[in-house]
Order: structure tokens, then C-alpha cells, then sequence
DNA sequence: CTTGGATATGAACGTACGTTCAGTTAGCGT
DNA sequence: ACGCTAACTGAACGTACGTTCATATCCAAG
């Protein structure tokens, strides 16, 4: 037997990314076989390598495309006065991460399972992002708005703090999205000092 | 051959310890075979059963060790008024995690390569360290002393925010670890509101 | 109806995995 | 001096790994 029918490549090429994400997020890069990504997508192990050249780099695509979209869909927080950029940017962060649970998990988790040159891009690509909300923070003090106590390190705080929300939020909690948006944007609001200034 | 010279239970047993977590952090639990532990160490595979179950345990181990640490550890900044216990517990946290940052990584990058049974335990010990931070926040509020939007909610943002650090912060970098101390306590006072109300 | 390329199969490659166990040695107590 | 046992070796178990490739089938275009 061969091509099964009904089979297309539009069609296969996108599930085996689909299948690699669910289980890379489940069960780890290196604990995931080939032979279980083509059962998944229902096809033999071979059939993979029309569509992809190796695991590392199915790997490092799901990564940099996760950083791409992300990257684009940030562009529209970065207008208006400081405040109003910063709120949108928090909103935006913990929306875009809990609508994209897998790829945030294997971007995170998976980076020591690249290739040094695959990492070096990643860690490019997740540095950039970084960078857009130091900026942010770093016109917001210049205009008086903000008021931190280093601006690379309040950014590294933020991300961090705000990437944890995908660690325990529930979407059957009992707190919706937008509650935890607001509850971090107040939270963050107080941290950068936005709207008065704290006592030492 | 067998037994070779100078070697010793009492040795041979921590040293695969030692030698697992520094491979497991690196290299990640499925990425790392006994005989790569085991030449670590310099004895074959199998000699690693006298001192180990199985590789599950073994990872296990770490982890629980690890959280039974930070247990004993935080227990000193239970004590005083709550912004001097709040101070002292960022304070510690960092300072902890950062000391050990092995431990750190695999107890939270290799939860989901843990049997069921084991996850629990673990997972158990994690949600125990996260309510010391909620319950302190909660007593603060209570006196007055804190405001925020959400206690649980709040001491999730914290740990993510203070975990982070591990992430970034290196020894020989522009920051020392007190600076960063410094830096995390006054981010985080200002977010629960510590000596003065913030005008929403 | 024929044909050719796209799409898949399934066997095979060499290598590695976690774990077990009979056998061998080293060093301690006596 | 010597036996005992803790400590370790090295081979073996069955299974799985990522990747390649000759082969087979399907479908669309002519």
C-alpha cells in the first residue's frame, strides 16, 4: 500500500505541525517520537519527511513561528501616551499567552533542546520582545509617568510576573480573563507608579 | 573486574545525585540515559541500582528534596510585623533560588516527566510554599498594612515575578544580588501598596 | 485511457534505551 | 591470614529511536 486515500499534502503538513505542538507541550521534545507524531497525524514515520527535514527543526519552526506571531500582534500597544501603551501591553501579554498555552509552554520549556545556532535565533527573537516593553518603560520614566527602579530589571519583573498567569489561571475558576487582566494591570500600575508617586 | 580501587558506597551514592541534577538541568530528565549518569560518576550502569530504585525516583528525589529545602528554609521569615516578613521573604527567595539554580530548574521544567503519583506529592509541596506567600499577604491586608487586588492572585504574580530572576541575573553582570534584592522589594512593596495608599 | 508526479508505505539501518543479574574483586573485621 | 560481604562489572534482555529509501498507489492533466 501507498497514499492512502483522500490523502493531500495542504492538509498533512499543518497536522503534523499541529500534532508535534499538542505533544512537544504534553510530554517534552525528547520523550516524543517521530513514530508517535505519524500515528497522530495517521500516517507512517516516513511520510514526515516530505514536510519536514529533521525533529529539530519541526522543533525550532513551532518556536520561531510562536515568536513571529507574537511579535506582529504586539505593533498595536505601541501607540498613545505611556500609561495607556503599558496597560495594553499587559492586557495584550497575558491574552495572546493564554489563547496560545502550547506554544508558550515549548518556547519556554524546550530551548535547551535546540541546536546552538537554533537557539541563538530564539533567544534573538524573545529578546526583542523584551526590549519593546523596556523601551516602553524607559520613555514612560523619561516623561515623568513612570517611576522604576531599573528599567531592564522592571521589564524582566513584569514578563515574568505576567507569563505566570498561565501557570495557574483556569478558565472554570473563579476569576474570568478579564478579571485577571485588570487585577495585573492594577498591580503592574502600582509597581511602575503610574498616576503618583510612592514614599520610599 | 569489579570494585575498583577507593571507591565507596557512601561516596558513590551523593556523587549520583550531584550528577544527575546537574545533567538533568542541563539536558533535560528524557534527554539524559543512566550510562551518561553513570560515567559521570565513573562506575557502569548498573551499579547505579544499589543506590536507586529506578530513574523516576531518582528525579523525584531532587524535586522533593528541593521543596522540603525551601520549606525549612522560609521558616525564619515568619516571624515580625508583615512588611518586614514580606520584605524578608522576596529577600529570601531570591537569594535562595539563586543559589540553587539546578534545583530550580528541573523542579519546574520536568513536572510533567513525573508519574502521576509523584506529581501530586510534588505539586502538593508547591501549592504549600505558595500559600505561606498568600497567607502573609493576607494578614497584611487584614492590618492594614497591604492592598491588593487579590491575595492568591497577588502571591502567584509575586513568585513568578521573583522566580524570573533566575532566568536573567548573572553573577558577573552590572547588578549585584543585593542590588537586585533592593530593586525586587521596593517593585513589590509598591505593588501591595507597603507605607502609603496608591490612588487608583 | 494513458501517463507522470505527488504522496504515502513499510522495511531496514545502526544505535541507544532502562533494567536485571550472575560473576568478580577489594577491603574490613577478626 | 583469611573469609565475608559490600561494591562493582559487563553482558544481556527486549524495545525503541531518527532517518533513509525502494516501492506502490492515487489523482489530475492531456
Amino acid at each position: 500500500m501507498a497514499r492512502t486515500q483522500g490523502s493531500h499534502a495542504q492538509i498533512t503538513g499543518p497536522r503534523i505541525r499541529k500534532a508535534a505542538q499538542r505533544l512537544f507541550a504534553q510530554q517534552g521534545y525528547a520523550a516524543v517520537s517521530m513514530r508517535v507524531i505519524a500515528r497522530e497525524v495517521g500516517v507512517q514515520a516516513g511520510a514526515l519527511y516530505n514536510y519536514i527535514p529533521d525533529k529539530q527543526t519541526l522543533l525550532y519552526e513551532l518556536m520561531r513561528d510562536h515568536l513571529l506571531e507574537l511579535h506582529e500582534a504586539v505593533g498595536p500597544c505601541l501607540v498613545g501616551p505611556a500609561p495607556a501603551r503599558l496597560e495594553a501591553f499587559v492586557r495584550f501579554h497575558i491574552a495572546f499567552h493564554h489563547a496560545r498555552p502550547e506554544e508558550v509552554f515549548i518556547a519556554y520549556m524546550e530551548l535547551r533542546n535546540l541546536t546552538p545556532a537554533n537557539f541563538a535565533e530564539i533567544e534573538g527573537l524573545r529578546r526583542r520582545y523584551e526590549r519593546v516593553l523596556a523601551q516602553m518603560l524607559h520613555v514612560g520614566v523619561r516623561e515623568g509617568a513612570f517611576s522604576v527602579p531599573d528599567e531592564k530589571v522592571a521589564s524582566m519583573a513584569i514578563i515574568a510576573m505576567l507569563t505566570g498567569v498561565n501557570t495557574w489561571f483556569r478558565e472554570d475558576g473563579r476569576l474570568s480573563l478579564g478579571d485577571v487582566q485588570d487585577m495585573y494591570w492594577q498591580m503592574v500600575a502600582r509597581m511602575v507608579s503610574v498616576g503618583g508617586t510612592v514614599p520610599s
